[in-house]
RNA sequence: CGGGGUGUAGCUCAGUUGGCAGAGUGCAUGUUUUGGGAACAUGAUGUCGCAGGUUCGAGUCCUGUCACCCCGACCA
């Protein structure tokens, strides 16, 4: 491609409103425009660099038997009613009506349409284990976009399904899927690692988000600095320190006037927080059908409540914070709040484990200014839920090695989903084993961000003088700037050019007469091809072209015959690195 | 959805007390340059986000509204 008729302009200044590097370089560079808050055109030069990733992802995904499907976009509303996702997802999800006035949605995803396909087409054991994937466009309306293409409403997604027979079957596609985003990663020149997570709408069991590590991400990782523990804080767990507080003793009632929070409260006794026993308030709502229910998180005055955990143990549809009306409507008292006397139905208390454990805590009394001292879980009341609700922070110790863990921040470019028969269930889609008995299909769901990716690769690979793209994902491999000035040496640079396209060498070519030799230094360097060659009067002088690599500025004079071989040399070395880098990926090692 | 911010030339931004719509850069044309975002000259470019209002007069003041950005909440 000749850069004078390339679509797409460089900018010398970024539009004002980006703030991440990654979002200022593509728009800089040319590669995106926003079209909307989320919405994105892709121009010919990410275009390239899209259509690259989305190669690596076939070549992986049909390396692990998966066959290439296309689903449609748009979904009558009843496949989604039948899951009940059409009540359960909120407005992200896209609906509206046909002219027929039949509900429609635009799809977030494809479970739905996955299920139904296998009631179709599967029907035997014989016929499974089954796998199918689609790269497609997805419109999920964010309450909120950010971050370039970091965080779009409408943006292409590689999803991939697995069919099995049982959990062992899942288990070995789940575990093909683990490996091969890992050998993706590293394709790309990324290094992802892959967490424990929630599974959030999918629902399952077993899931893994694959995260670039970045202070731009949005999630928070605990990752252990010794070991390979790795989890989204939403779902991690850590070795909680015990202390022991003696026997139980008789619980006594204590005037704790202004005492609040937890701190007030270790202060005016004289005590630990640990010694404490925290109360946090949230409504769990469970749609239209079931009655909302003030849920009583309890955890050790030196930890934090985690939400996430909260909502999935109390198998809420939504869980928000509770309003001070709310908490003294069963009888509570905000502020010197425990669950000892409280029986009402409507209350679901959840503890932490560490509050089975510990003996005589202070709690709350649910009396303005009194607390309890020896307060004994079992004794003095009874949790519904005795189960781990705590937030791992940094600092704490790791579950599986006893190091130290810490808090990360990373951009989700993947994850699976182990979803089970949830939906396959619900839609019907079941099959005959051997025995001649029906059973539902159990599904897996994988998924992977393409122009996320991409923006975690621009973020990853850059330097002041903009985007430092791997051989893998550029747009083009060689940036040939043509600086010559007389009618041979201009024919001269045309010949080179069509011997490198004829050789298979994808070539920018920069041959443009109005501008200086720095605009198209810099432009290349802008876009970032990974290899640049020189070619003038003054060049030839010396004995042929100058190439270098992008990153360096180190030039190497080689002749005009040579030149293609040595690119093409080059070109295979980079790859070289980075299939070695694949060859090398983390493998599933977790039995 | 809550909090904050910004909307003026393609981009970055200035615009005083309410009184002719501006600069840099980019763009066009020409001349000179020519290995790291050239110089000079000439020129084109605006629904001042939009809609009302106040005023002799509004980019500027008031009301409403829309869009975009950031933080939070949310998030497959």
């Amino acid at each position: 491609m000749r850069v004078v008729n390339l679509f797409g302009e460089t900018l010398r200044e970024a539009p004002a409103e980006t703030e991440i590097v990654s979002h200022q370089l593509m728009l800089r560079a040319g590669f995106i425009r926003q079209l909307a808050a989320g919405i994105f055109s892709y121009l010919p030069l990410a275009q390239r660099s899209l259509r690259k990733i989305e190669q690596i992802l076939r070549e992986e995904m049909d390396a692990i038997g998966a066959q290439e499907i296309e689903m449609p976009v748009v979904h009558p509303a009843e496949i989604w009613q039948k899951t009940g996702r059409w009540q359960a997802i909120d407005e992200t999800m896209v609906r509206f009506k046909d002219r027929k006035g039949h509900e429609m949605v635009l799809a977030l995803t494809h479970e739905e349409v996955v299920a139904e396909l296998t009631r179709s087409e599967i029907k035997s054991y014989k016929q499974l284990p089954q796998a199918v994937y689609q790269i497609q466009t997805k419109f999920r309306d964010e309450q909120r976009a950010r971050g370039g293409l970091i965080r779009v409403r409408e943006f292409i997604m590689k999803d991939s399904y697995t069919l099995d027979r049982d959990e062992a079957g899942l288990a070995i596609q789940y575990t093909a899927h683990y490996n091969a985003y890992h050998r993706i990663g590293a394709r790309v020149g990324l290094n992802l690692i892959a967490v424990g997570s929630d599974v959030g709408m999918m629902g399952g069991k077993v899931a893994h988000e694959f995260m670039y590590l970045s202070p731009i991400g949005e999630d928070s990782l605990i990752v252990c600095e010794n070991c390979d523990y790795a989890a989204n804080q939403e779902i991690a767990e850590f070795e909680k320190p015990r202390y022991d507080n003696g026997p139980a003793l008789e619980m006594e009632k204590v005037a704790t006037p202004g005492a609040k929070t937890i701190e007030d409260l270790s202060q005016f006794l004289g005590i630990e927080p640990h010694q404490t026993c925290k109360a946090v308030f949230f409504v769990a709502e469970y749609g239209k059908t079931l009655k909302n229910k003030l849920v009583v998180a309890l955890v050790r005055g030196d930890m934090e409540v985690n939400d996430v955990l909260v909502k999935n143990w109390s198998k809420a549809n939504v869980l928000r914070t509770a309003t001070p009306e709310e908490i003294t409507a069963v009888g509570m008292v905000p502020g010197y709040a425990s669950s000892v006397g409280i029986t009402n139905d409507d209350v679901l208390v959840i503890a932490d484990e560490l509050i089975s454990l510990e003996t005589n805590l202070v709690a709350g009394a649910n009396e303005e200014g009194y607390h309890l001292r020896n307060v004994n879980c079992g004794r003095d009341f009874k949790p519904d839920l005795i189960v781990n609700i705590a937030t791992a922070r940094s600092g704490d110790t790791c579950i599986k090695c006893g190091a130290k863990l810490t808090l990360q921040r990373g951009v989700e470019v993947g994850n699976i989903f182990q979803l089970g028969t949830r939906y396959t269930e619900a839609m019907g889609a079941n099959y005959v084993d051997e025995a001649g008995q029906l059973k539902a299909v159990v599904m897996g769901s994988y998924g992977i961000g393409v122009g996320r990716l991409l923006a975690c690769i621009a973020e990853e690979y850059r330097d002041d003088r903009g985007l430092k793209l791997p051989i893998s994902i550029a747009p083009y491999a060689v940036c040939l700037i043509s600086l010559c000035r007389t009618p041979e040496g201009q024919e001269r640079a045309n010949t080179l050019y069509t011997e490198l396209l004829g050789a298979g060498v994808e070539t920018l070519y920069d041959d443009r007469k109005d501008v200086s030799a720095g605009v198209k230094f810099a432009d290349s360097e802008l876009r970032g091809i990974p290899l640049q060659i020189v070619i003038s009067e003054k060049s030839m002088e010396r004995g042929g072209v100058e190439w270098k690599l992008r990153g360096s500025d180190e030039r190497t004079i080689v002749s005009l015959d040579e030149t293609v071989s040595c690119m093409k040399q080059e070109i295979a070395k980079l790859h070289a690195l980075l299939s070695e880098r694949a060859e090398n990926a983390p493998k599933w090692d977790k039995g």
